[in-house]
DNA sequence: AACTATTTATAAAG
DNA sequence: TCTTTATAAATAGTT
């Protein structure tokens, strides 16, 4: 019995985008709040000003300021004035922030129109795989088949049949595999279960030697 | 001879401003640098916009920005209008005009934003009843039975024999129901695929459970 | 969200 | 500051 380890543990991973869109949202979680805890350490530990802010890849924001981030992003630009208030006439460090505000909203209002466009179609193409899905056949199971009625049972009888060849070639194919390799000649006798026999009009699988196809579910199934 | 450790290695600390200047200023260095790594590597792996602006304790200042501060900051302030910027002197035609349209973007914004949630909300929902209809099939159907090893297909096939036996009880009930009151005798002849019959049980044995399972649709109900 | 096995960061010391 | 070392902390992969 061999028991997996319950993880691989961390892995070394190479420092570039996760392509994965799931496991990049769950990368971001985890190291968003572990930089704001360092970022906290930093500024507790050697009373360091400090500012962070952070967009998600889905665009929320994040920030984290000692003070504040307004008194760090102030003091900051205080040293290094922007290019464009440098440029422009407007006189007040305000007036440039609300400047820089006006080309950041016009460029989010371009980029969220987008996203509108994007997440159309996503739902576009889920409601047409829902329309397949739903429309095949529901595959009735279990208790389902209560409600059938003879033309359906029929139906489901077809797909049993089919199925239960499968089953039997599979079982066939996984003895085969474990012949050769593993077993004594004995191991023939396997664990019953699947023992699967096919009648007559079966057709056993051409390829699959084993299993000598029989009575089971009689001519019906 | 005994070689005395060479170092403590790292030590637990706790988080509170450092007393001696000097190791405040190396662990500032250590862990300026640490953060902005981190820094780098989240806006690598994640895509994510983000700024960083450092002071040390003596004034210095550091900084980074993916995928610059100065754009990054522009965004945040987008989104937090700054409270000064808003209420400052618009004492002009010209500036309370601009103050409008500002106004607009944002509310375009904001209902940009209201419209990509609202596509969410319908795009989730449509996945929640996808995941339904996909998860009430839970068993291996067709293709699946490809997949399976022996332990899984053992399970599937117990499956299958109460599925039968069900299917059994099934059809025994319909041909009980048809024949005393619509059908003559012969009726038992009914469409081929209920034609269900069970050779006399030439069915493997018992413990099997194998298909070779019981009595077949006659003697189970 | 919790859990581990690992990788990384870093406190101490030279 | 660099380097080294031992150890604390962060986190990738998994459930």
């Amino acid at each position: 019995m061999v028991r997996r380890k319950p993880s691989m543990g961390r892995q070394k991973i190479e420092i570039k985008r996760i392509q994965n869109e799931e496991a990049r949202q769950v990368c971001f979680s985890k190291r968003r709040s572990g930089l704001f805890k360092k970022a906290s350490e930093l500024s507790i530990l050697c009373g360091a000003e400090l500012g962070v802010v952070v967009f998600s890849p889905a665009g929320k924001v994040f920030s984290f300021g000692h003070p504040t981030v307004d008194a760090v992003v102030d003091r900051f630009f205080a040293g290094h004035p922007h290019p464009q208030a440098a440029v422009a006439a407007a006189s007040t460090a305000a007036e440039s922030r609300r400047e820089a505000a006006v080309r950041e909203l016009n460029r989010q209002c371009m980029e969220l129109h987008d996203l509108v466009e994007a997440e159309k179609k996503k739902r576009d193409a889920l409601e047409k795989a829902m329309k397949k899905v739903q429309g095949a056949e529901p595959l009735y199971w279990d208790a389902d088949v209560e409600r059938l009625d003879m033309e359906e049972l029929q139906e489901f009888e077809r797909r049993l049949v089919e199925l239960r060849n499968n089953v039997a070639r599979r079982a066939d194919q996984l003895l085969q595999e474990s012949f050769v390799p593993k077993f004594p000649a004995d191991a023939v006798a396997v664990p019953g279960a699947l023992a699967v026999k096919n009648e007559g009009d079966m057709r056993p699988p051409p390829l699959a030697g084993g299993f000598g196809y029989g009575p089971g579910f009689s001519g019906s199934m």
